[in-house]
DNA sequence: GTCAAAATTTACCCTAGGGTAAGAAGTCAG
DNA sequence: CTGACTTCTTACCCTAGGGTAAATTTTGAC
């Protein structure tokens, strides 16, 4: 059980833990040399959250990970999730559909973010989490999207009228 | 053996194939409702590229694949390389870091292009692929740096002048 | 070489979206 | 309910980069 504004991996630190979240919301995000926010990653119910970046190169975490709500997550140790690939070869499959998904979502987005305006970008935001909308801030999901909160708060405005 | 031009895999059509550069150069792209062309990826040697998309889902290509300069590549049935696991399972553990590699790097082209310039991003492109930048016109870069060529030529003449 | 076709650069104006800042609307502790 | 704090909206002007098009350079076939 973690709560809201919990960090549950801070940026700089080394990186070993990534998580599985059973409810609530987290985000993982970056600052930029001018201090503002970018949103990688949200992850709600059944996804798996981290620096990946870190975890995946041993190097020092670019990112840290938030609690946007009270949340239930799981922490798992990477090391003792790669010893487990030797007595439960079972997993090696699941763990490698698990990538594939991510590598299909990962393209779909950067796609969207090339082709896509700022409006556009939001109005499949919405479609796709229907119900994430709710416990995000706008702030988060500009973030998130590649704009600012003021042109979110724009296309939302226009939406509404149309 | 492919030639410059050579279509590999063409929007639509059902995807099985995955390619293994071996020398060379290709592409994958695809083609927006205003008949822009947005390139999601690169591959050189030692590279793998497909429609993602298409084969872990499914569906049909969106993307195109092409080859920018004479090639050598594997062909790989996607259908046969799944069989392949179950006879050498040692080769889990190795697709498996191909895909956590792929992620890692999908995330920081994610945030790179969330945070950086244009003039940056090119930048950054030319530290990364030092090398690639002869055999890939400016257009292709720019459809993948998320800029039109005329942005990319602007900058290319502002770093002359530094 | 010569010519045509393609790629690149340059120049012009234009627009989507950013920056700053002020105001409005929620949210919540007491 | 009230005041403090946070989030969201609106308004203003501004800039990075886009669109169009013409000029230039490069490439490649013959």
């Amino acid at each position: 059980m973690v709560s809201k504004g919990d960090v549950l991996i801070q940026e700089g630190q080394t990186v070993n833990k990534t998580f599985f979240v059973l409810s609530g919301s987290l985000r993982s995000f970056c600052i930029d040399k001018e201090g503002k926010e970018h949103t990688l990653q949200f992850a709600i119910k059944d996804w798996w959250i981290s620096d990946f970046i870190a975890m995946y190169n041993q190097v020092p975490a670019s990112l840290s990970v938030e609690c946007i709500s009270d949340s239930v997550v799981l922490e798992f140790d990477a090391q003792t999730l790669d010893q487990i690939y030797a007595p439960f070869p079972e997993f090696e499959p699941f763990q490698r559909k698990n990538l594939e998904r991510h590598v299909v979502a990962l393209h779909k987005r950067i796609l969207n973010q090339l082709q896509l305006t700022a409006r556009e970008r939001y109005q499949l935001f919405l479609a796709q989490y229907p119900d994430i909308e709710q416990s995000i801030s706008n702030y988060h999901i500009a973030s998130y999207l590649g704009m600012t909160q003021q042109s979110l708060s724009r296309v939302r405005a226009e939406l509404v009228k149309t």
